[in-house]
DNA sequence: ATGGCTATGTAGCATAGA
């Protein structure tokens, strides 16, 4: 079984070569960020056309997750529960008998600003949600945009970011709650490249210049954690034309 | 060099991302 997620930067600009992944790498599930479409306007049919099942909620402009699926997604819920979030930034689907829920994380601009707040308290909300489904759902998968670098060595320059926003302690306390659930980091359940990153800025040609972060993850329940035989960055699709400023991560299980 | 790119909404810039 193969899971994956991509924080995409509008699915409108980028749906060619999201159904060009999806034909390659043929994911049983691929989550994705930032469709920034309002439901109405989501290509369920040029999705559907190619072979894949979707389930999606968006918003205008900002935001938006969507799960694509090889068979029909089931019990699809969108949102944390009990928690009335006007930002589409969670959908979640039983897809082969695995609970996969896609998330976009606040970005939270900065450590000053009201969003960093919003980001914190986002994060809560998510744990204490995540903590009930793991109950309901022993095989749990959580992928997506955390904006948040869990260590110094997933930051190029760790002394030119630490406090800052995606590297501060309290983001990464946050994280490494989640992880306190039972919850793997799939990516480092291996021996990875030094310097493996997940998002790069468009400016100052970060990505020729192999300068980014590694803010995108999935976690896994210890029955999948069990069952994880691979996980790894695709920096493919960053050195497209008109890319998105994340690469996808992929993980595969027995 | 607190800029630098890219995308959206909307019609010359503002907001947001990270």
């Amino acid at each position: 079984m193969k899971l994956a997620t991509w924080n995409v930067n509008s699915l409108k600009v980028r749906l060619p070569q999201v159904l060009d992944w999806l034909a390659t790498h043929r994911p049983d599930a691929l989550c994705l960020q930032e469709t920034k479409l309002e439901d109405v306007n989501f290509p369920v049919a040029a999705i559907e056309q190619a072979g894949w099942c979707v389930a999606f909620a968006g918003q205008k402009t900002y935001n938006g997750v969507a799960i694509v699926t090889q068979r029909p997604p089931e019990a699809v819920r969108v949102g944390i529960a009990g928690f009335d979030d006007a930002q589409r930034r969670v959908i979640s689907a039983s897809v082969d008998g695995v609970r996969v829920i896609c998330v976009y994380v606040p970005n939270g601009e900065s450590v000053e600003s009201d969003k960093y707040r919003y980001k914190l308290d986002w994060l809560a909300r998510l744990h204490g949600w995540l903590q009930t489904e793991l109950q309901q759902h022993p095989s749990l998968a959580v992928l997506g945009d955390y904006n948040i670098a869990p260590e110094d060595r997933d930051v190029y320059d760790p002394a030119g970011w630490a406090g800052k926003v995606l590297c501060s302690a309290p983001e990464r306390e946050a994280f490494a709650t989640l992880l306190g659930l039972g919850l793997a980091d799939a990516f480092r359940q291996f021996e990875q490249p030094e310097r493996s990153w997940s998002w790069w800025d468009y400016r100052m040609n970060m990505f020729k210049r192999k300068l980014g972060l590694r803010i995108d993850h999935i976690l896994l329940s210890q029955p999948l954690a069990a069952r994880l035989r691979s996980c790894t960055i695709d920096s493919t699709p960053r050195a497209a034309e008109r890319p998105s400023d994340h690469a996808p991560v992929v993980c595969e299980l027995d």
